[in-house]
RNA sequence: GCGCCCGUAGCUCAGUUGGAUAGAGCGCCAGCUUGCGGAGCUGGAGGCCGUACGUUCGAGUCGUGCCGGGCGCACCA
């Protein structure tokens, strides 16, 4: 048991025996100063049932209690009964935990025996990997991080879109207007992308292409040359650049499902549904009625008889079903797709399906002063972020570092401006839309990437130059922010608890950044190295050591791999 | 028209399943530092939490109406 799930079980075995209605860990809330004490239980409710004054009744229990292993004093302040941890003994216990258990420190058990598989990165071929893409794949494999260190077993599922109107539209674009050009392979994916929008801009302008591109999708589907054999080709570019990104953003999907095998179960289902009378015919098309639950006609499968988002997503939730059983099937997607997937999970439901479906959803990325959308030809990929962020990176990097080969420089800032993005995406609420400033990403000060890494530099440069080992003995630590550390990083496995049942990850981002923000006070205010007094510094050396494994940990569940230098 | 989401400091955002005096970062102003990595730290100014009612011992948080913004609502994904 960690030290202040410990404290918090010693508060609630004192209260238990002064208070007649029922207290879980739950009601031990955390005084907004800590001068006023570590945990809080506000008696409101227990006043109300013993019909007394709350502030009578705090003083009444403070006095009864008295101190226990972790916990020391314990006083009322009006109606709150506030409770103080007991100093060196806590603080002891949280450098044990975090020298024992490392990068595990933080990992909890809530999850246990629990089965989940998440849907995320869901990338189309023959289109562009754009910042919203970046944004869906980071805050899903995030998640998947949470999910794991909170015990739960978890299957990376990454679905991509290889199949439907879009490859159709990319596809007919490259024989009606570059029959003939030479793709380059570095850049081949991206091209095909390019000819997308084209394609998509064409059709807008000429009705009649319309229907050459139905043409094109139906023999993709029947599998016809020479259009199949051109998608299996061009298919293959787009998956080798995904594989790429994936792998630079630390995107690590265990399963990969893809839209082309789930087609043709999917009809498949559409026709069982029919017979079955879940779904009937309207306007030559299939649909499942779903007035009943206020939820409109949903759509599975289109009148010329070809499939839908919907008939491919029918047949995805029963194949994940049956190749992994998880408890729940989690689905990252966009905001812009809830009635979708609540469609699809009423109509899964109709079907028999039991296990628990969830769809989690983010909102869009803007660059600032303009919403991002492919028609209006502002969309930033991947690379172009990126590849802009180095490169400005780059030049400060050679400002800083002048010993430095070109080869390490380059390596450094391809690091931190992934990490930069990465961080970007995750630090604020998931149904927020992010207004992406690629100079507040980069900054070193502040709520950004590098201002952690940076701080996890510098704690290794300290601990490298340090010729004594580190050694815990928390009876040196008497400085008030030396407490300071102790108790937040105590609070970590609750963070890590609280942003997996929540799917809160903003929250992991928050308390990294007050961590940091924590130990760069105290690195001003204590010199920590050429102390006279060697057992204090091998404590402090102690002490920082554990503030570094630890944003790590917080870090990693972010996809962001700390630097030893920068 | 119906539905979902959002509205908190000049800007970008937090606010722990309703709890104590509403916070952070950036920017601005004033300082510290020849440093164990200053890419940092300290202090300050800056808020009728969109608005009006309601529920409650207690509302930024819950409910309803209104105002303002975003998104979605059958053959796109």
């Amino acid at each position: 048991m960690y030290a202040r799930e410990k404290a918090k079980q010693e508060v609630l075995n004192a209260l238990r025996k002064y208070i007649e209605v029922d207290v879980s860990i739950d009601d031990i809330e955390t005084p907004p100063d800590n001068k006023m004490g570590d945990f809080a239980y506000p008696v409101f409710q227990a006043a109300k049932k013993m019909k007394k004054n709350p502030a009578e009744l705090a003083t009444e229990i403070a006095v009864k209690i008295g101190p226990s292993d972790l916990v020391d004093g314990v006083k009322a302040v009006g109606p709150y009964v506030n409770f103080t941890l007991k100093m060196p003994a806590f603080g002891a216990k949280v450098l044990e935990d975090v020298e024992l258990k490392k990068e595990k420190y933080g990992q909890v058990t809530v999850g246990e025996g629990k089965k989940i598989i998440v849907d995320y990165a869901q990338p189309n071929t023959h289109k562009e990997f754009h910042v919203g893409h970046i944004r869906n794949a980071v805050l899903g494999q995030s998640i998947i991080n949470t999910l794991r260190a909170s015990g739960y077993e978890v299957v990376a599922a990454s679905y991509i879109g290889d199949v439907g109107a879009h490859v159709a539209k990319a596809l007919w674009g490259m024989e009606k207007f570059h029959k003939g050009e030479e793709f380059d392979k570095e850049t081949r994916a991206q091209r095909l992308g390019q000819i997308y929008t084209e394609a998509t801009k064409a059709v807008e302008e000429n009705e009649d292409y319309k229907l050459e591109i139905a043409e094109v999708l139906k023999a993709i589907e029947a599998q016809q040359d020479p259009w199949f054999s051109l998608w299996k080709k061009t298919r293959e570019w787009s998956l080798d650049s995904f594989k790429a990104i994936f792998k630079e953003l630390s995107i690590e999907p265990d399963a990969w499902y893809f839209e082309s095998e789930v087609e043709k179960p999917g009809k498949e289902i559409v026709s069982k549904m029919l017979t079955d009378g879940i779904a009937k015919k309207s306007e030559g098309a299939v649909i499942v009625d779903l007035e009943k639950e206020d939820l409109g006609a949903f759509l599975v499968l289109k009148s010329d008889g070809s499939s839908l988002y919907a008939t491919k997503d029918l047949a995805l939730a029963m194949k994940k079903e049956k190749d992994h059983g998880a408890d729940r099937q989690i689905f990252v997607v966009d905001v812009r797709q809830s009635l979708h997937f609540k469609q699809l999970f009423a109509t899964l439901n109709r079907m028999g399906f039991e296990k628990q479906l969830i769809h989690i959803y983010y909102d869009m990325v803007n660059l600032p002063g303009a919403t991002m959308s492919s028609r209006a030809g502002n969309i930033i990929t991947y690379e172009d972020l990126r590849d802009q962020m180095s490169e400005r990176l780059i030049k400060e990097t050679k400002e800083r570092h002048e010993d430095w080969s070109d080869k390490k420089i380059a390596e450094v800032a391809k690091a931190v401006s992934i990490a930069s993005i990465e961080f970007m995406m995750l630090r604020q609420d998931a149904e927020s839309i992010i207004t992406f400033d690629m100079d507040e990403a980069m900054s070193f000060d502040g709520f950004t990437a590098p201002y952690l890494l940076y701080t996890v530099a510098r704690i290794g440069s300290i601990e490298k130059k340090a010729k004594k080992k580190a050694k815990s003995a928390v009876a040196h630590l008497t400085h008030e922010k030396e407490a300071e550390l102790l108790r937040k990083l105590s609070e970590y496995p609750e963070v890590i608890e609280r942003a997996g049942l929540k799917f809160h990850i903003s929250a992991i981002a928050v308390w990294v950044f007050e961590l940091a923000q924590l130990f760069n006070e105290y690195y001003h205010d204590v010199r920590i190295l050429d102390d006279e007094d060697l057992d204090r510094m091998r404590a402090r050396l102690a002490l920082i050591g554990a503030v570094r494994v630890t944003m790590k940990n917080g870090l990693k569940l972010l996809n962001i791999e700390t630097l030893k230098e920068m």
